[in-house]
DNA sequence: GATGAATGAGATTTCATTCAT
DNA sequence: GATGAATGAAATCTCATTCAT
């Protein structure tokens, strides 16, 4: 017996429809972010986005938490299998910035988006505040690397605002590089930011 | 006498209308920019903004490049006065540095414009190609702290968007500080970016 | 079934738009031509009109060809039933000639909307090209009248202008005629056509 | 001693703002027709268009008048030096439509005009209604040769509508022709007009 | 649920007219 | 009188959202 005013069910369609405002937002930006677009995109009529998404903020919303998540859960896995905890600091740190390099690289619709996203009128306050759990694996890493002595003594936040800023942009550089140099650029990055941190 | 072919009388009614223009992108966003809401604020009416810009597209492409070129200017006025080329590297650095700093701290919505308008549809691709031609004070100090084996052997361009994407990031973070805090914090962050690059 | 790419479902709407267009033309000229007051005349939205037509320019395209396609057809059909051809040509010329009269008789609005549009910034240079292929029946009779030694030897392109100017003004004159006196009226006219053109 | 309530004493610029006004309509119609534009080509101010005209209404309608006028007098001057009444019917008829034609030829930009502004918004119903009283002179012509069985004994009005009806489209068609061929053309469409309203 | 035509509020842009210089 | 920047009402056009099918 199925509930009138259950979820839609087809989560697939939910998919496409943030898939393809991903596209056109990395396209054109927020700016040039209309409805039609995406549904075309997604290939399904106007009207279907709003059997997903109650609205275009609801929608430019749900994308948000959604790759936020996504993002987070990319650093977490890096330190899998095995547990970061067991491995040097150093090595647990190069891996995450990989991870999330080669997410970024992959994913420069992403970074766009995120970029557009804030200082947007869309964004409901309670998405902005909605601070992943998972960076935590990072912080302890980082708590750990202090203890050790190998990291300098700053703050949390300071630490994450310069991993965020200085990844996102060098993987927009490193996405335009050849498929050929760029692991070799990624660590570069990855050494440059351990440099800056460690104590 | 004036130029008869010259449109704009008050040049102060331009750089009041670009003001207006970058005051609310910072509260709204790109996406939520709207000429009336720039016209009420530059307290004028809405069509003496098309005398001074061709249009809404146009009005964005000249603040874009007003913006690049002022922080451009920021960072090169930072060896002044005395010739960055007599300083030491790494003072010449830092200075630059804290400069570029000092000018995102207080121009935060220059810092959220030029985000927004990146990946816009509103920027010609004129304006994306235009690069200053003032950056090319830090290229050169690049070059003299890799010489001088001062600084790691890297391309301008990745060390260009290091910084780039760092101090942004970091500029955003320092303007949430009380004041008080202000100065030291941003020496930390100048002090990162050299352990970062120093060879 | 209904091909997804074409946009009117409903053929009636773009019909009422362009009647609409019509009628506002004949009462305020093509300067005073609002998309609003048509929207309203045609009873919808404005925005309905744009998804008819791309803009203000093509729906005048627009009825600019469907105006000029009828008023030859018009012209055309006056040789049925039965062929022209077997007609003697005077006959066959005066039919033509009242076929036309009437038809910009009933059809002031046409008659002033093609006067306004010729030398508007609105219609296309494709569109003024254009040449209906139906005034072919009429320049045949002309041939035949001119090898019968009927008519005066002139260009074709002589005798349409001056049938064209001459049935337009005087079927404008017709009209503010009382019914009854009509159909006299418009003897009249063909008449005066004919001697003029008789050899 | 100068009024200071006089009319505006610069003659000339007037004349060349209804010069300007006439080459902006045949150029992209009424519909087209801006005050800048105007100025701009009058080599004036946008301002001082109203010194000279109170609205653009009155610009226009201003402009019809004089057209109209410079019209009925080129018919009119036609019949000198001489009497038209001394002359032979045909000859004076056929230096008439002679001299309509050549006017119309050369003033292109007036056909449009007229034809634009009928049916448009601007016109005032006094300018609409004024009758040249120098029509005086045809219908006086028409009248003899009625009375010499001449002519075809029809209302003037079809006759004056026949008239300009055939002769302004005419005039459209021959102001394409090369100059060589033109005087001979122009004889033609009045011998045209001639043989149409002969008895 | 899915569709896409229809809606109408609101955005951009134009332009007749005014007014300070 | 002459100028052209400034004004703001009104036009064109867009697009988030609704709704009949």
């Amino acid at each position: 017996m199925i509930n009138a005013r259950m979820k839609p069910r087809d989560e697939n369609k939910a998919r496409d429809i943030l898939a393809a405002t991903l596209v056109e937002v990395e396209a054109l930006g927020l700016a040039g972010l209309s409805i039609a677009a995406v549904a075309r995109r997604a290939n399904v009529a106007t009207g279907t986005v709003y059997i997903y998404f109650e609205s275009k903020e609801a929608l430019i919303d749900a994308l948000y938490l959604a790759t936020k998540k996504e993002m987070a859960e990319t650093i977490f896995r890096a330190g899998e299998p095995g547990p970061v905890e067991e491995l040097p600091v150093r090595v647990a740190f190069e891996r995450m910035c990989l991870a999330y390099l080669e997410y970024l690289v992959e994913n420069g619709a992403a970074v766009v988006f995120m970029g557009q996203v804030k200082n947007s009128p869309y964004l409901s306050e309670t998405s902005k505040r909605e601070t992943s759990t998972v960076t935590k694996a990072l912080t302890d890493l980082l708590a750990r690397g202090r203890r050790e002595r190998l990291l300098k003594d700053l703050d949390d936040e300071l630490v994450l605002a310069f991993l965020q800023g200085t990844l996102r942009e060098m993987a927009t550089l490193a996405a335009r590089e050849p498929r050929a140099n760029r692991k070799k650029r990624l660590r570069q990055i990855a050494a440059l930011c351990w440099d800056a941190l460690k104590a």
